[in-house]
DNA sequence: CGAACACTTGAACCTAATCAATGAGTGTGG
DNA sequence: CCACACTCATTGATTAGGTTCAAGTGTTCG
């Protein structure tokens, strides 16, 4: 843990309009109305790091992603984490104390500098009550989070690392969304310590698989990049996994 | 898995205003045009063990249990089944496939024979877009089911089965939500199976641990009951849990 | 009454966590 | 620019916690 809010910038959002307009909260908005959406909102920088809030902190603003990368992290007893997911530019997050009206479920982290639009809840509230269309946007995006929550649980509840690590990998890079061609490499800027959060495990078994996966070939990988050099053959392992 | 369909029974909803009334998803919704919702609405009863859908089935009518209980179940590779989570009366479901549009992430079942109202997505949708507060609770219900799902995937990725089936009595005690003064008995309908399959375990495993609380007087257990005797002590087990 | 279902318990096995120690890459400040 | 501090990654040895297999008891229901 790294200092939280010293790393902070504010300052008032401009010029994000087209971001915004390719962005799934906002798609089928009227450009206009998003100009004066864009305009009632802040606009924070986070360093490596650093965090936009902390699990805990109570109410509450809905954040969109412009550049960099950030770690949604849970902490549990005995401090170990996990990490919920990441947000790549053009998502929102936040959302979910937001809209649950409690304190957030979890933090987030910068694992790039990164820079974020801000709301404040009413904010968003209001403008939706006007834009029905936007609200319904929410929803669906919503569903799609549960959804891919109950991917993770079904995941992690029913076993063998290595597929839910050769999963976890092939998210990434669909998240990443470097133009997948069907078997070409993708290269991920992931920690293997990340890695293990994120599929509930620890470094040093995604160390000796990642490790085994080198020698077969499949992977490459040095200090925080991970290149999958046969993605199909990493399908294979994610999906049904010889015993 | 039973037979999915055979077992159902279709006709028209009356005489649910008043329940609708009080679930979270219709609160503060006009009462003359909640009934209006109710009329629209078909009536679906399943008999235990019947699907009121499978998980792959496609697009998407939204659900209101209304008396009953219903598992949602996501079966894995190699039959592994994880109940995502359990559905009282007065709360929907079904919604994930409607909003996000893709087909079922669960299978409903009928955990004992359940009744439902059953609208097609366009109709709620309309329904929203005329009444934006609805739309409202609806992100809210959504935001609370992935706060839920996160505290489950905390869970499951960070240890010991102990606390995790603790954990799990702990919140179907809440769920069901007997008046639990602190400290007093609760008594739960469910499988063992059933606890197993919802932390990520196996019937085995839970039956040890049950015995094992049974004999330390924590518990009482008879098939598909099990009595909650000393909710605080389960409680310290669940937190933090000595090693 | 018989069949299906829910639960129990012992014994063997095995995956992945933990502990411990070390190496390699990055960046910072004197 | 080099040395030191840090973070990230690696690998072997050990072991605990939980799954699996197998066999069996007790219940409920048609």
């Amino acid at each position: 843990m790294t200092d939280g809010t010293s790393s902070r910038q504010v300052t008032r959002g401009r010029e994000h309009a087209p971001l915004l307009e390719h962005c799934p909260l906002f798609e089928g908005v009227d450009p206009s109305d998003l100009e004066i959406l864009v305009q009632s909102a802040l606009h924070r920088v986070v360093k490596r790091g650093g965090f936009f809030f902390l699990e805990g902190d109570s109410p509450a603003e809905i954040y969109v992603l412009v550049t960099g990368k950030v770690r949604l992290v849970r902490s549990g007893p005995l401090g170990r984490e996990v990490i919920v997911g990441f947000v790549e530019p053009g998502e929102p997050f936040g959302y979910v104390a937001a809209w649950a009206g409690t304190s957030h479920p979890v933090s987030a982290q910068a694992a790039q500098e990164s820079r974020a639009l801000v709301w404040g809840v009413l904010t968003i509230a209001r403008f939706m009550a006007q834009h029905p269309r936007m609200a319904i946007r929410g929803l669906r995006l919503m569903a799609e989070r549960v959804e891919g929550s109950w991917d993770r649980l079904q995941e992690l509840a029913t076993g063998r690392i290595e597929w839910r690590i050769a999963r976890a990998l092939l998210r990434l890079a669909h998240l990443t969304g470097r133009a997948t061609e069907p078997g070409s490499a993708v290269a991920l800027e992931v920690r293997e310590q990340d890695l293990a959060e994120l599929v509930g495990s620890t470094a040093y078994t995604v160390s000796r698989i990642l490790a085994a996966w080198k020698r077969a070939g499949l992977v490459d990988a040095r200090r925080e990049h991970i290149l999958i050099r046969e993605p199909l053959k990493l399908r294979g392992i994610a999906q049904v996994a010889p015993r």
